[in-house]
DNA sequence: AGCACCACCTGTGGGC
DNA sequence: TGCCCACAGGTGGTGC
């Protein structure tokens, strides 16, 4: 479900909500969602912890304490909620209570249960422990000339495929992915090796572009997405290909879909080559 | 290196 | 109406 957008609004709004917040006894309704430590230590571990700010690396939310860091990744259908008051009014898929000492609490909900948490107490574990296969984020740590070289050294890729690998940089999923090639112009099939230096820079660009808007405009709800105050986000009006299979291009052809390193994928055949 | 395929889960929507 | 299958915003492992 959520991009690097859907994060990155999540972490704005919680984190002036959670600044100085210190953890209770957490309620672990599906101690599976814990990745590591085990389930047990997380809980016994957690309790007196304080935050202190939020960052994200792609789509991982991080979250510093005062000892230690807790790290979010909500995969399809995680959502992470913040209530003012600790009380469940919906159930169905609840998978985490974190309650905080002063009553408010953040509640994990999660359809499919694919989403995962880390508590990891050094930032050296954070990343060999969660991080080790994650590139930079292509949001803030990647200027242009460095996203170029990276291009560079994965000249044989499908472009689609490596705008959605990790490693390679971190953030793009397979919304703003095809929402991206389609603003540059840029067929999702075609090799990193046949294109064009000026169509590369365009490509950059527009990631940087439609990130932006992203968040300006809440994320994308597809279907799950919810940001932390449950509010749905507002980007998938402005969607030009991404779900719109069959309806028109400005140029007046037909959004098509096809199946592109393994995922669903939109373009227009006229205007993307 | 790059890719196809499967697995992990639950729900939904389209086709018949 | 109802059943079945494909597919869904992500990622990790395997094997070619």
């Amino acid at each position: 479900m959520p991009e690097l957008p859907e994060v990155e609004v999540i972490r704005r709004e919680l984190e002036p909500l959670l600044k100085g917040k210190v953890f209770a006894e957490p309620m672990l309704q599906m101690p599976s969602t814990i990745e590591y430590p085990s389930p047990e230590l997380f809980a016994a571990s957690l309790p007196g912890r304080e935050i202190n700010n939020l960052n994200r690396r792609g789509k991982y939310l991080i979250i510093n304490l005062d000892r230690g860091i807790l790290t979010v990744h909500l995969r399809m259908t995680g959502n992470l909620l913040y209530v003012d008051d600790d009380t469940v009014s919906e159930e169905r898929f609840l998978r985490l209570s974190l309650p905080f000492t002063d009553g408010s609490a953040l509640h994990y909900f999660d359809m499919r249960r694919f989403g995962r948490l880390w508590l990891t107490e050094t930032q050296a574990e954070l990343k060999e422990v969660v991080l080790k296969r994650i590139g930079p984020d292509i949001l803030n740590d990647l200027c242009r000339d460095d996203f170029l070289e990276l291009l560079g050294k994965r000249e044989r890729s499908r472009i689609k495929a490596l705008l959605l690998d990790q490693g390679f940089a971190a953030g793009m999923g397979n919304i703003y992915t095809d929402e991206c090639l389609y603003r540059s112009g840029i067929d999702p099939k075609r090799r990193v090796q046949d294109l064009k230096k000026e169509e590369a820079e365009k490509l950059y660009q527009s990631i940087l572009e439609v990130l932006a808007e992203g968040i300006k405009y809440g994320g994308t709800t597809f279907r799950d997405y919810r940001n932390a105050r449950g509010a749905l986000g507002d980007f998938q009006s402005r969607l030009a290909v991404y779900g719109r299979k069959d309806a028109l291009c400005r140029c007046g052809a037909s959004i098509t879909k096809a199946k592109v390193a393994g995922r669903g994928t939109y373009y227009c055949p006229r205007c993307q080559k």
